[in-house]
DNA sequence: CCGGATCCTATCGGATACTG
DNA sequence: CAGTATCCGATAGGATCCGG
């Protein structure tokens, strides 16, 4: 029932707005999310997923998505280079926020990306 | 009850994503909204609710988020110099993404942002 | 297969000064 | 007051090649 009008954002809320954005900037951290959704990837099938995404950047990507704890190294074969990432308990959480995300763009989508897009 | 576990996005599901981080990413659009989020605000007033973003920044990202009608400018007083902002009805649709964005920050802030910020 | 190293460009974003 | 203009460094992001 908190639509925008309603209600007035405090300073903290602005805050959290910006830690949050802080932690998911950028064009790829929650595709990546996204891509592990249905279960652990290695590295060239979450790339392989993802359209655009350059090696570098995908590894880039990783390492801070680990550091930050959304996601989950896990090296099961040093000789032949097995690497699987998962997502974590705390990833887990950003679910709703995604949802919101698919469900804001479906219903809006037209008006914004017949021009732009 | 969709956690990421349950549920498998798909390539659209990712589209859309891609379609969200397209026009809210940045560190400063969401904030714009956020501080329009108790009434119209004028230029000055805008930047000043926001701690750190410049004249040019705010200008800048003023223009895109018109351009996506997800603000409305008004001019009032040509002589004057009497801009007001306000965000549109599609921008109201953002609120459920905020909330969820502020609600995950509350519940994971500690985790994270003790070691990186 | 998993990335790292290198080189490059484009955009982000800050500081400052300036105009109507 | 509401922006623009300019200069600048930092970061994002792409292309390609290389090594373990």
């Amino acid at each position: 029932m908190t639509t925008i009008c309603d209600k007035a954002y405090s300073e903290k809320d602005m805050m959290y707005v910006q830690d949050a954005l802080y932690v998911l900037s950028g064009k790829w951290k929650l595709l990546i999310i996204l891509a592990l959704s249905n279960g652990d990837k290695r590295f060239m099938e979450i790339q392989k997923s993802i359209p655009r995404i350059t090696t570098k950047m995908l590894s880039k990507e990783l390492k801070e998505l680990e550091a930050n704890k959304l996601i989950r190294r896990v090296v099961h074969d040093e000789n032949a280079v097995w690497v699987e990432y998962s997502f974590t308990e705390y990833s887990k959480a950003l679910a709703p926020l995604i949802e919101e995300m698919i469900k804001w763009t479906k219903s809006h989508r037209r008006e914004i990306f017949e021009k732009v897009a």
